[in-house]
DNA sequence: GCGACCAATTTTGCATTCATTTTTTATCTT
DNA sequence: AAGATAAAAAATGAATGCAAAATTGGTCGC
């Protein structure tokens, strides 16, 4: 039975274009589209870490063969999300507390990238639109609302990627990003509250640095602000494995 | 015919498990080998820019059927190296002179990280390396001899990425340095004699802020001293272009 | 003689099939 | 009954087959 010539009994609509992670899209071939869904299925954390990936429940589940699902493989694990063993599948890649911390400084040094381009490139409007953003995000600092800051958090460092001009340095903040996204998604991570008035006193020197087009300064100030960033990550990483480890034991 | 039952007829010898290139290496399976195989052929410059990248030749040519190879290529493509067209099949992915501006520049935010990170974590034992391959990298420059000058000067910035201890930054690293090394093989790259005192110069400064562990400062220095070659090579880039329009105008 | 149109060939995308390895299950031994 | 062993089932890796799209070659019209 061929795909094309009748129509596929399991399997959701395949057909989406929506804005996404921001990774790199590539629409209207078979293997792109499974590309897509199935890394945001996984940066989304749907699968536990570690857990096989099999092809056969997820070629049935997606309506397709499996070589179109191979090829999406492939490249999720060139990207870091996967894991392929040789003769033993996919599994979700389990990261180290050592892999986060090496991602965490890689993020670093990107934005402290994205912070010096965007000192020679950036507009008065975009700056303006990044104080509209901070002022938003330190009004959810004063009413304690932690989900509306990490999203306006997020938007504010998106926007500083945005200014640098440069889309190689966008894709791979994209694929970093989406690594650790999904240890977010999977952790419930959040943020510490002690290192909250911390990031925020960091934000506005994020800002004046941004004013005054200090690029090297700002360089400076965005990697020791996702390094802070990091130390409170990991520990609270380590938190949660433990948490989950002693209910696995106890359970 | 299947290929684990019969000898393939066609083809070079497909085991190889030479150190390479620096991005991952993962052996034991086709699709791995081929994608070894045809990272480094197209690194190499082995295939004209923009030129088509025929799967059959290819499968020919490798002795294996056009599934892995597939496989490969959608690596390839995920990694930048590549182009692949719905329904027209791959090419080399053609470099703007803007993508080639954008990768120097995230080059230069890697090695600025690199030599950040460096600071933290370097030994007396790995600066006394460095330092005596400046030397020689001195010795080369003073005898004008700027392959072997070339050389060391890569050595020297691969080493201060392995100082940084980050598995994560040194993959990441290795993929858009072999973008770029691409076009350095293909267009006969060489460094502006002009630039060279200037470029032994930033390297001694390097040095000495590696020295004395100043982090911050040796981001700025190793973040300048790539916008330069960055400047440098662009330049160099499109005179060698005009140069091969012309030729094939004349031609 | 030059360009538009159409059939033949090639190439691509995906499904299917086959061989091999791994995992599971059932049986046997101690 | 617990562990080891072997057969059965399932999953993986790669080749082959088939339909759709693109490229090529040739013919016709102007």
């Amino acid at each position: 039975m061929q795909m094309k010539s009748t129509i596929p009994e399991a399997g959701a609509p395949i057909a989406q274009t929506a804005p996404g992670n921001g990774t790199d899209r590539q629409e209207a071939s078979l293997h792109g589209e499974i590309l897509l869904r199935l890394r945001d299925y996984v940066v989304e954390g749907n699968i536990p870490e570690g857990a096989r990936v099999p092809e056969r429940k997820l070629c049935e589940m997606l309506g397709i063969s499996r070589t179109p699902l191979r090829e999406a493989l492939k490249v999720l694990a060139a990207e870091g999300l996967i894991e392929l063993l040789p003769n033993r599948g996919a599994r979700i890649r389990q990261l180290s507390q050592r892999d986060l911390e090496e991602l965490f400084d890689v993020m670093a040094g990107l934005e402290s990238l994205a912070g010096r381009l965007a000192c020679e490139a950036i507009t008065d409007e975009e700056i303006a639109e990044i104080e509209r953003l901070h002022y938003k995000m330190y009004g959810h600092y004063l009413h304690r609302d932690m989900h509306g800051y990490f999203q306006i958090n997020q938007r504010i460092h998106e926007s500083i990627v945005a200014a640098a001009r440069n889309e190689t340095l966008r894709a791979a903040y994209a694929n970093f990003a989406g690594r650790i996204r999904r240890i977010r998604y999977s952790a419930n991570f959040a943020r510490k509250r002690q290192r909250w008035a911390e990031a925020m006193r960091e934000h506005e020197a994020i800002l004046d640095a941004l004013r005054r087009r200090a690029g090297s300064e700002l360089s400076d100030i965005l990697f020791e602000h996702l390094r802070n960033k990091r130390t409170a990550a990991i520990e609270h990483l380590a938190e949660a494995r433990e948490a989950t480890a002693a209910m696995a034991a106890g359970g």
